[in-house]
DNA sequence: GATAATTGTTATCCACCATATCAAATACCA
DNA sequence: TGGTATTTGATATGGTGGATAACAATTATC
């Protein structure tokens, strides 16, 4: 297999990983590991979401709680399992976490009235209130970071193609 | 660093998100939500991962643990504490996934001379050969589809960029 | 009208992550 | 040297996310 050195080149801006000339134990080659996509991946999304609490931490959102809101604003009408499964959350999984957006009074649960089963979700004043302060936190904070680090360009190709696999892969 | 656009070129082909026409129950909307680098973000990675176990099925190994084996063949002599930091795995969870490894004859903890509280880490043959079997299955079939998918010099470019993500974000 | 399917829910299990704590071994230092 | 602090691997434990089975209420199907 060969793989092509520019990436690792690029990546680093010194040419050993962490060069930390400190006391006595060099610093431990990550190797191949650098070059695995779903290494990278993983590290940057834990590096994304913590950022993303930062930003966000006057509101107490997790990025899946700030999620639903989001999908509640933009899709009036809908049920439990409607929300949750384009989220990719379980149903059983989707209850307490609805209880914790309930119990806040960001969100409310109605009865239909076609479908006495379903709990059409929506959001409450409070709720929307919310959401539109998460919504600037985020954008200038948490993206405005990354505009920073990467560039608006590299910002969407890397959007782009993450979107790609998420969906295509 | 500059990035081709090409991805981002590539990554919409329809107006809309999942224009699905289907009995009732129209799509729903994702909206500002696919616009969020993190959201895409954890759904690639959830995806990629995915892949990863299928490709590797046979050899039985998650990415964390194939990450452990490949770090541990170029880095001997390490002990428990250096392998997992540099991992971003905790200590006390290390000793459970090692356990695992350690009875599968995959690697093997050997007391350390010069300090007998460590445990020194080294693969067994067995270990390097799973090793070298697992990076094949990774080379041909889980790396070569996103290749595929994306084209080698957007690859790249995205293992760039989220190198950069999780180094200086 | 009997049976099947759906919705929200509960219970339960598993993987992963994090903290506190411990005994053994080592480092430090007065 | 001896006493204290630090390090290492390990255990226990709790929290969180994700997955399945099962259930009552309701609705769909035939």
């Amino acid at each position: 297999m060969s793989v092509s050195k520019t990436a690792a080149a690029e990546g680093g801006r010194m040419g050993k990983e962490g060069a930390e000339a400190g006391a006595e134990g060099l610093a431990l080659q990550l190797g191949e590991l650098s070059e695995l996509l779903g290494y990278s991946l993983k590290r940057a999304q834990l590096k994304i979401f913590e950022d993303f609490l930062r930003c966000v931490a006057p509101l107490q959102l997790t990025p899946a709680q700030f999620s639903v809101l989001l999908l509640l604003d933009r899709n009036p009408g809908r049920n439990q399992t409607e929300i949750a499964s384009t989220l990719g959350i379980l149903r059983p999984n989707f209850v307490a976490m609805l209880d914790g957006l309930e119990s806040r009074d960001l969100c409310a649960r109605i009865r239909s009235a076609n479908d006495r089963r379903s709990h059409i979700l929506e959001l409450t004043d409070k709720g929307r209130a919310v959401l539109a302060r998460a919504k600037k936190l985020v954008a200038s904070k948490h993206e405005a970071r990354l505009n920073e680090l990467l560039g608006p360009a590299n910002r969407a190709a890397l959007l782009a193609m993450l979107t790609k696999i998420a969906q295509e892969f």
